[in-house]
DNA sequence: CTGAATCCTAAAGGATACTG
DNA sequence: CAGTATCCTTTAGGATTCAG
């Protein structure tokens, strides 16, 4: 309902956490997908699409349940996952990323990219990236 | 001189950490500049090229000297930013990317555009950027 | 000017167990 | 299935001071 008084509260504490300088556009979006398992959780969305909470787990691969828990609190605080519940019993939940979340592609894939060339770089040692 | 074998030790750390999972290249860049300031640092190492400590500093802004001393040998560890001794009395020090680190430049640049277009959203509430 | 040394606090992350 | 609740450890980050 009052979802647009949340989304300006989330853009409210960007702006003070971008204070101090005239704010910056890297750091407003380190301080957003910036945690641990931010990037992953928001790479897996885009790959698998909508999933469910120990779906996504098995996908991210390590997390534990508190920090997976933890870590979609904090991308729903910031409007970029979205949490449905599609079935009361068995309790179902459906995690998605909202168009907010959706425009990281860029960024997401960007890093994806270089963490591929420059894996590959040590088993290829001699591709000439230069 | 043994530069060859840094790196070396800077990818098995890298794949140490991304084992547990058919490795995430996503992961592996988090890895790298997933830290509070290390994509500021590399986007004004990119914005305004080689840069004394202060400098840097300055144009950071908002860090202090022990976090940004410690972020640069974190990034010179990894092998994205280069320390060089220009002048030793009085010290004069110059930080630039090397090729690694100036290879990030999709990355940051991805990250600034994002944050760009997303702040603007809040003060120009009726743009629709959809 | 360029940091290193200390000390401290807050926050993030992780292990484990348990619940509706 | 989808989490919560605890508890604990580690680490990042920050303030301040000192030094080459």
């Amino acid at each position: 309902m009052s979802d647009r008084t949340e989304q300006t509260d989330a853009i409210d504490k960007l702006e003070v956490w971008c204070a101090g300088e005239e704010w910056c556009p890297v750091t407003t979006t380190a301080t957003l997908i910036g945690k641990k398992w931010h990037p992953v959780i928001v790479h897996r969305l885009l790959e698998h699409g909508p999933s469910g909470f120990n779906e996504l787990k098995e996908n991210v691969d390590g997390i534990s349940s508190k920090v997976l828990s933890d870590s979609l609190d904090d991308l729903g605080e910031k409007q970029l996952v979205d949490r449905e519940i599609i079935s009361e019993k068995p309790v179902r939940v459906r995690y998605s990323l909202t168009d907010h979340g959706e425009s990281l592609k860029p960024v997401i894939y960007a890093m994806r990219d270089w963490g591929l060339e420059h894996i590959t770089e040590s088993d290829d040692r001699n591709s000439s990236i230069v």
